[in-house]
DNA sequence: GGGTATTTGTCCGTATGTATT
DNA sequence: AAATACATACGGACAAATACC
């Protein structure tokens, strides 16, 4: 036995639908038809879809059928250039000024704070001692009513007793927490740092996000800098891989991209 | 039957994973013992370990036994800066840097030349037009004996009729491509932009990497540009994402990490 | 709303193949 | 060669979700 049969069948499905025999969003047939197509049991052909499962090509519906799941025109952001790195705007504010710019439709969660005690790698990134109280802000953007990223992002508790109080308020800070932060307390960002990776989501993440196969989620850990070189702010920021990519621009010249696939995203 | 058995047993093998009841590269009990232990039958077992590959978690060896999966320290790469942004470093040399300051074992295999007809994507992206031959050099990287990235660059086959006849050689170029273009051809990369994907594998990229479950890789495009903003080249990386984080920092005054997890693989 | 048919999800038992020790 | 452990494959049964009448 070269090839296990439940692979054999998955491959050929797999090829089925990159040829566009099978549409996007289209049905495959259902299992008992695949059954005597293959003349395999059920339990094998439920296999071979689990691994097309598994690679995100298909998805199930209980009660349904199967489907070939549509192709998501993936969203590109520019994490680069000053406005954001520098801190003139948020990383939410960035996608607002995307809505308007696009005409998208665009939600933000009110955000959730919390207080929580600084532990390990948060104490270093925030470089507060470790044990102190740091705030947090958890928010949620959907665009087009699709879940996009679920953004938290801390702050050292110094902040608010040096008077930024809207920071431990559950409201959107309209003008941006960046230049609120400059007007009521004095404190700006002029650099900052990205850490990128990507893992699998967490229970609360493929849920939010809709996950069904093993899409892996971006996780972004940017810290804000003032200009001494001391961090200010640790944005955590969650997005699923099958729909976002990131693009980051270096140099004198950032050549701007045209002709290539829709940029979406990107501020001027 | 609000959680289904499968789905029970897997979160109990993963709290007692994530506990540290289970050490890592150590056995987990064989698929008999779990069914005695759950009481429940083999098939069921085996579809609690398959959620656990599939996140990662634990790999199986068939004639052995299931193993929860060593942590993998990821090295952390810093891809924006000077010395690789603007082209004065390839991306290979910035590992073979890597390799000196740190003392690690790292192999690169001679690259494989190709020519082919560039269509859509890369035709645009290298700038040239539909159906024109560009020169593509793939090369492996591994550090330590581990499999670490999968590098493919395009070139215009404008840059071979000019003089730069060792981009055809399947040989390492000691001095780097980007110094090479610069002092064969006059041809200087002065800025880029890079593209950040993440995705499932492809057969080739599963195999040489030696992912067993279902973890992504990265997939970074980085073209870069000469002076007038034609892009000269594109570069096409891919990283497993379990062992791979990235840098980008931006602004006049970038915080050195410190104190942080070892920030290894950067540059100075 | 209820009932029924269809489809996928879960679970079991069993048999045989393959890889490793 | 034999024993052990995971991989593949089949068959059957019932549950849960959905659509339709």
């Amino acid at each position: 036995m070269a090839e296990p049969l439940y692979r054999q069948i998955a491959d050929s499905l797999r090829a089925e639908i990159e040829a566009g025999q099978l549409a996007p969003d289209a049905q495959l047939p259902t299992e008992t038809e695949l059954q005597q197509r293959f003349s395999a049991s059920r339990n094998t052909i439920r296999d071979a879809i689990k691994s097309l499962i598994m690679i995100g090509l298909v998805e199930t519906r209980p009660g349904q059928e199967t489907f070939v799941a549509g192709r998501i025109e993936p969203l590109t952001t520019v994490l680069s250039g000053r406005s954001t790195g520098t801190g003139e705007m948020s990383e939410l504010d960035m996608y607002i000024s995307m809505k308007e710019s696009k005409g998208r439709h665009l939600d933000v969660t009110d955000p959730q704070v919390g207080i929580q005690r600084a532990r390990d790698e948060l104490a270093i990134q925030l470089g507060v001692a470790k044990g102190q109280p740091v705030i947090s802000r958890q928010q949620r953007l959907s665009i087009d009513d699709i879940p996009w990223s679920m953004q938290t992002t801390f702050y050292p508790m110094e902040f608010v007793n040096k008077g930024a109080l809207r920071l431990i308020e559950e409201a959107h800070i309209e003008e941006g927490v960046p230049a609120y932060l400059r007007d009521a307390i004095g404190v700006t960002q002029n650099s900052s740092r990205d850490l990128i990776m990507a893992r699998a989501p967490d229970r609360d993440e493929a849920a939010f996000f809709g996950l069904s196969g093993q899409v892996p989620v971006f996780e972004i850990q940017r810290t804000g800098f003032d200009g001494k070189g001391n961090p200010i702010r640790l944005a955590v920021i969650v997005y699923p891989a099958d729909r976002n990519r990131f693009i980051y621009e270096e140099g004198p010249n950032p050549a701007t991209p045209d002709g290539q696939q829709p940029l979406e995203g990107e501020i001027k």
